[in-house]
DNA sequence: CCGAGCATGTAACCTGTTACATGATTCG
DNA sequence: CGAATCATGTAACAGGTTACATGCTCGG
C-alpha cells in the first residue's frame, strides 16, 4: 500500500486517538506546526481517500452529542502503511528560501536591506524559540512513561538548536552590516 | 512593477551578466542550489513574460557563433523591479519536512528507523558541508575587490553553520537511539 | 438572539515538475 | 558518424492554497 505524502500526517496523528478532520487540523497546527502544515482543501479529500482505501474507518456518531462531526480511527492496514512510510527514505523537496535569495542578491539593495531583513528574521526566530521551549516544558511535564516523548523531544531539540544557531547568525550579520551602513 | 517569485532569481542572475535560459539554469544549479531551484518548464515561460514586461531584453544574436541561443540582459526597469523585490519582506513557505515528520512519528517504527534515517541524513549533510566549503574557498580566492563576495559569504556562512549544527544533532540522536536498539 | 468557533466540504486557481518534442553543435 | 551536451520550448499532470458555501452549537 503506497501512502501519499499529504496523508501520512493524518495516519500519524490517528495513532494517538480517533479524530475528526477539524481536530486533525488543530493538532497539525499545534503539534506539527514546526515542520508540517496541511490545509482543509487537502485534508478532507484525503480523509475520504484513506477511508475508501480502508486505512482509516469512520466511528459511529456519538449518541450523546448529536453533532455532525465525523470521527475516524486508524485501521490495522493503516498502521501497516504508516510503518512502511516511516521506514522509507525521506525525500527532500527542492530548496526555495526567499530570505536567502534576497540576501544573496542584496548587493543590489545595499547593507540596509540586509540589516532590515536579518533584524526582522531574528524577531521571528525568537518567537519561534520561545514557542519551542514552551512545548518542551509541556512534554517534559507530562508523564515521563509516555514512550513517545523521547521521539518528540528529539525533533524538538533539532528545532531549538537550529533556531538558536539562526539567531546567532542574525546577530553576526547584523553586526557586520550595520558597521557598513555607517 | 510587481515581481513574481519565480522570476526574481532570473533578474538577480542577469545583474551579473547577460545570459540565455540554458545558462541561467546552469547558474541556478551551481550558485543558487543551496537555497533555490528552478525547472525549465518554469524558466522559459518566465523569460518570455519578463521580456514582454520589458524587465529584460534580448541581445542580438552573435554573428560569429550562429547558434540559436537567445541571450537576455536586464533592463533599467528590471533592476528597479529587482531592487523593490529584494527590499520587501520575504514570505516564508508553509513548512514541510518529511524527515522530521517521520522522526516525530518514529515511535511507530522503533529506534532502528531513527538510527537509519539520521545516519543517512548525516551522510548527505557531510557532502553538503564539503560542497559549501569548496564554494567558500572559491569565493575567497577570487579578487577580494568583488563587492558582492561579502553578500555571498554571508549566506554561505548560514548554510555552513546550519549544516554543522545538523550534523551535530545527527550524532547526538545516533548515540541516543543506538543505545536503545541494543 | 447573535457572534464566535465548530465542522465539513468544493471549485477555482496557482505554482511547479515531469515528460516529451525538436533540433544544433561539438568532440572523439 | 554517433553520443553527449547545448538549447528552446510545450503539454499534461500533481500538489497545494484560497475563497467560498453551508450549517450547527454554545456562551453571553
Amino acid at each position: 500500500m503506497l501512502l501519499k505524502l499529504s496523508s501520512s500526517s493524518i495516519l500519524g496523528l490517528l495513532t494517538w486517538r480517533p479524530m475528526s478532520g477539524y481536530e486533525l487540523k488543530r493538532e497539525i497546527e499545534g503539534s506539527l506546526q514546526n515542520f508540517w502544515s496541511e490545509s482543509f482543501g487537502q485534508l478532507y479529500p484525503n480523509l475520504h481517500m484513506l477511508n475508501q482505501a480502508h486505512l482509516i474507518s469512520g466511528l459511529p456518531p456519538d449518541e450523546a452529542t448529536k453533532r455532525q462531526k465525523k470521527v475516524y480511527q486508524i485501521t490495522d492496514a493503516g498502521r501497516e502503511a504508516l510503518r512502511g512510510w516511516i521506514a522509507t527514505d525521506p525525500a527532500s523537496r527542492p530548496p526555495r528560501d526567499e530570505l536567502l535569495l534576497k540576501l544573496f542578491f542584496a548587493s543590489e539593495g545595499g547593507p540596509d536591506v540586509v540589516r532590515d531583513h536579518s533584524r526582522h528574521a531574528r524577531e521571528k526566530a525568537l518567537v519561534k524559540l520561545r514557542r519551542y521551549k514552551a512545548i518542551r516544558e509541556q512534554i517534559q511535564s507530562l508523564n515521563s512513561h509516555q514512550e513517545r516523548a523521547k521521539y518528540w523531544l528529539m525533533t524538538l531539540s533539532l528545532g531549538i538548536s537550529q533556531t538558536q544557531n539562526f539567531i546567532h547568525w542574525c546577530d553576526e550579520t547584523l553586526d557586520e552590516f550595520t558597521e557598513l551602513g555607517r
